[in-house]
DNA sequence: TGTACATCAGTGAACGCGCGTTCACTGATGTAC
DNA sequence: TGTACATCAGTGAACGCGCGTTCACTGATGTAC
């Protein structure tokens, strides 16, 4: 049946959505179906919107990179904004909300293995790199990215709550703004 | 057919460290076919060695743990051991041979969806932060734990050669001793 | 010490299952005249 | 404006494949007498 194509369109973003979501959550096995399941549609059409599962994953990073970078553009434009963002990051609603969070707190381990996601996520973390440069030395900016990662990715891998919790809170303190 | 008991604990060991390597480098999806191809046997003996993959990987994390605890004890007992493991830990070398790398960077991120080790993982980060509270406050050695999972995460993610070395040595610097 | 038998780590074929992907078909939409 | 037809995003069955796991069988080793 063919629709019109404003909801082609609309599905296609759909898709993306649904697999930025359930990749994030539970990383890229997440099966074809269950994407198509979560848009609401069978599994067959997903071959009309993409090439591939890895022309997918690749399109899907980029995707919600874009939102991301959105979502930093208007944090970072005060001092307040910065620290707010920094509150929201290292909390426990991003820890045990992966779906809609950092992309590379999620998918950065995966993605050493996934070639399809690499130079998308290589893209994403060096614009996120540049932009902390406007308020800090890039030096410093490298090792706060990589301990805001690595305290979030600890934090979730960890089967102690205070522990999780001790990681993020220590890794807040870790950023002065 | 029958073997000498000797033989058969030693065959254990070998499907142990095969998989502590595979998992490293490939994440827990490796099959288990390809582990015991990698120990010289067929698949079928592994359920005579481990009920179930997932015991596997949890057996096999924590008998990895141990070997790296028995590697952090002798590294930290100067200050030039502490030293010396930083710069190995942040090394190129270590970044592009996940295999016997630090167990933490290689698989905290599948960690999260992965219940067989998360109590073995668990485990093994406190061990490891208890030693560091040797030689600096906890919240620094929180702090210094995440910047460097997290910096060889990103190294290994990342597709440019420059940022890769980049991320590396700005954590580097960040690690004093 | 020698013999008969139980043990059990191997072999390799087979299982059910879910995966990514393909395809014949459907039917509302868009287009040509 | 109305009709005839091409388009194409859907449906859902089917494909080949590799997965984790099972199992009947093998035969050297260890044990009982």
């Amino acid at each position: 049946m063919r629709y019109p194509p404003a909801e082609t369109a609309a599905k296609h973003q759909k898709i993306l959505d649904a697999a930025a979501r359930l990749f994030r959550e539970r990383g890229f096995g997440v099966s074809v179906s269950e994407i198509m399941k979560a848009t609401g549609l069978t599994h067959g059409p997903f071959y009309n919107h993409f090439a591939s599962k890895e022309a997918l994953i690749a399109e899907c990073f980029a995707h919600a990179a874009g939102q991301k970078l959105v979502e930093q553009a208007e944090a970072s434009r005060t001092p307040e904004g910065r620290a707010a963002w920094a509150d929201a990051y290292l909390s426990a609603e991003h820890r045990d909300q992966p779906g809609d969070g950092c992309l590379l707190a999620a998918l950065a381990g995966d993605a050493a293995r996934e070639p399809a996601v690499r130079p998308e996520l290589t893209a994403y973390l060096k614009e996120t790199l540049n932009r902390g440069e406007a308020v800090a030395p890039r030096d410093e900016v490298l090792r706060r990215s990589a301990m805001m990662v690595g305290a979030m990715i600890l934090a979730r891998a960890v089967e102690d709550a205070e522990l999780s919790a001790e990681l993020l809170a220590a890794a807040r303190k870790g950023v002065p703004q």
